[in-house]
DNA sequence: TATTCTGGTTGCATTATGCAACCGCCTATA
DNA sequence: TATAGGCGGTTGCATAATGCAACCAGAATA
């Protein structure tokens, strides 16, 4: 059986979860927004077959959150570039990233951390409304709107 | 096989993702988010098999994100209710969601939008540094720390 | 020119997912 | 107090997704 689609889905998270929640794509988007470009970088960084890279660059590509273009050093291979669409997936990777440090080292053990290049102090995710203020998860109430 | 495990991965999205990233995982998150706390109503509101959300519910709760606790209505009943860990989440549904609302609904369909209920305005994530300033992709470095 | 690198594709074995049937315990109701 | 149905699962089976290894054509390199 198929896994179930949420292409139909009203709830935006639901759709989210359908177009980048499969293994590994939200990885390869990972290593895409710190600078990785080539195919055979790609699986060197996340070590997984070729035929899953394959398949989960096609599909990003298909739905815009990748594209091909000829590769930066002049040579005739073509490399995978984000698009806008991508980028935007930035605060999706911070926020996973903030829990992961938050939870899942133990005292002692190394990990990656994220910080920013001038300032030098770690980076945060934090959920606002209009005025800036900072919400929590009662804070919010959902509502049905047309695009 | 097996699909590749990420556990002992230095890098904290990639970790993340080992705990969550599974099909349904932050589906079901979402919904304990909205107060969702029974197997059967989780079961209608996201249509899943049953097989599959009880392995889910139990990977959950093995590793702290959810905890099973008395039925709040005096019924002998379990529920399953969110650990402040599973509640750190937040971030990364909401910005899903913002991205979901972005990216994936056309012109003239209709989606769930997430208010603030105080000020009935959009909520929205953001990544800032230290000093509060909002930070892009190429604003990030990443080092090795020892946590 | 020969050899290696790049970016894949194909085939096969193993897991994970989805569906339906079933089951024991709790609860409401007549 | 029977009993029908709801609740919270488990089990078995068919299909899809994943991982691995082998292979391959075109580009780069020695």
């Amino acid at each position: 059986m198929r896994h179930k689609s949420f292409k139909a889905n009203l709830c935006p998270v639901a759709r989210s979860l359908d177009t980048i929640g499969e293994w590994w794509s939200l990885l390869i988007v990972r290593d895409a927004l710190s600078g990785i470009r080539r195919f055979s970088d790609f699986q060197k960084s996340l070590g997984l077959a070729k035929n899953i890279l394959s398949a989960r660059l096609k599909k990003l590509v298909a739905c815009g959150i990748m594209e091909q273009v000829p590769a930066s050093d002049g040579s005739a291979y073509q490399e995978y570039a984000l698009t806008q669409k991508g980028r935007d997936l930035f605060p999706v990777i911070v926020a996973l990233r903030q829990w992961g440090e938050s939870y899942l080292f133990s005292r002692g053990e190394k990990r990656l951390q994220a910080l920013d290049k001038r300032s030098g102090k770690p980076v945060r995710v934090e959920v606002r409304n209009g005025k800036g203020e900072l919400l929590t998860p009662n804070d919010l109430e959902l509502i049905t709107v047309k695009n």
